[in-house]
DNA sequence: ACACAAAGTTCGCGTC
DNA sequence: GACGCGAACTTTGTGT
């Protein structure tokens, strides 16, 4: 348990504030959550298959980041394996992997 | 392709505003956690344990009914287990369960 | 009080029965825990690159199953958007999410 | 052989054994945790609350000088935000912060 | 102290 | 309608 002597240092106030702030943005943020919900719902009333849906959303937000990752996950791989020669990303996984000094 | 499926004309835009809102309100929803976090630092730098902080509006979140009843069980379980003695809580639980003249 | 009081029913033996065997499993399952990382440390003490192995690792991991679902939700995300014909998955999502009976 | 360089010839194969052994034992440890979610669920069939149960496992874990420290330090902020009342746990941090007369 | 990885908890879905 | 399964999110621990 770190530095927890502090009794006294609790300061009740400050404490209420910080918990009054954090209760605020929680509520704001399940809000939001309801309303995302409530989307969804409307969607199915429009005959949407909400399953669908989230994956679909799930998949958008991984694209800009996740498909760039993967493509370097797999360029990592094959490095490692030894199976990848000629690529930029693949010599330079090469590079860190075993060493540019050998 | 037959005539007269909405499926080429009025879904994919329809498709494409929900996902729009999906997306808006749940960037939203991000960015409310991006604060949340940010008064989490706050407190720590003013001296509180985000970690307890966390439990505490964990904890208030519960209705209070629900937070004893919860509590209680458990006591019961450690109390089974014998693990209730010599600690304030279990001292409380042992005296609920066997008598207060134990 | 009539009989009401679960103390009974928590039955001490068969709960500790509980308890010791779930404890036991998860004490192997750390061990092997251990093990994992030791394996790791050896590893890196060979010249790989840990973060690295750890990719590999997951991506052979979701290999086998999540190639497939990928794939599938990619066509499903096409579908959706209307932009799919021809292909058996595609058909089956548009069927699905538009009507089959348009 | 005498120079530095492992890796063209030694590395690969070195990789796959590490691979190897680990999502060996990585197997292991999913069985185990199989093993795990089958003995909770003899437990609920038994009629135990197998979240309570989850919980007092947990809480065995950590040790129990840590474990009351934690205790004492949550309510001391619940206190701090009047939250401590008509608790048992509750009245025994009053008793604690305040005073045994209060 | 940060970022990554592991564990636990919760929620929505499919099943019976 | 309830129960069990699986995925998503949140929180906790660890290694850099």
């Amino acid at each position: 348990m770190a530095g927890a002597e502090m009794s006294d240092a609790v300061a009740p106030d400050l404490l209420r504030s910080f918990v009054d702030r954090i209760e605020r943005l929680n509520a704001e943020r399940d809000e939001l959550g309801e309303d995302v919900k409530a989307v969804y719902a409307e969607a199915r009333g429009q005959g949407f298959d909400v399953k669908i849906l989230r994956k679909v959303i799930a998949l958008r937000k991984k694209d800009p980041a996740q498909r760039i990752e993967e493509a370097e996950i797999i360029d990592l791989y094959l490095a490692a394996l030894g199976m990848l020669a000629g690529t930029p990303l693949g010599d330079a996984a090469v590079e860190r992997q075993f060493g540019a000094h050998a």
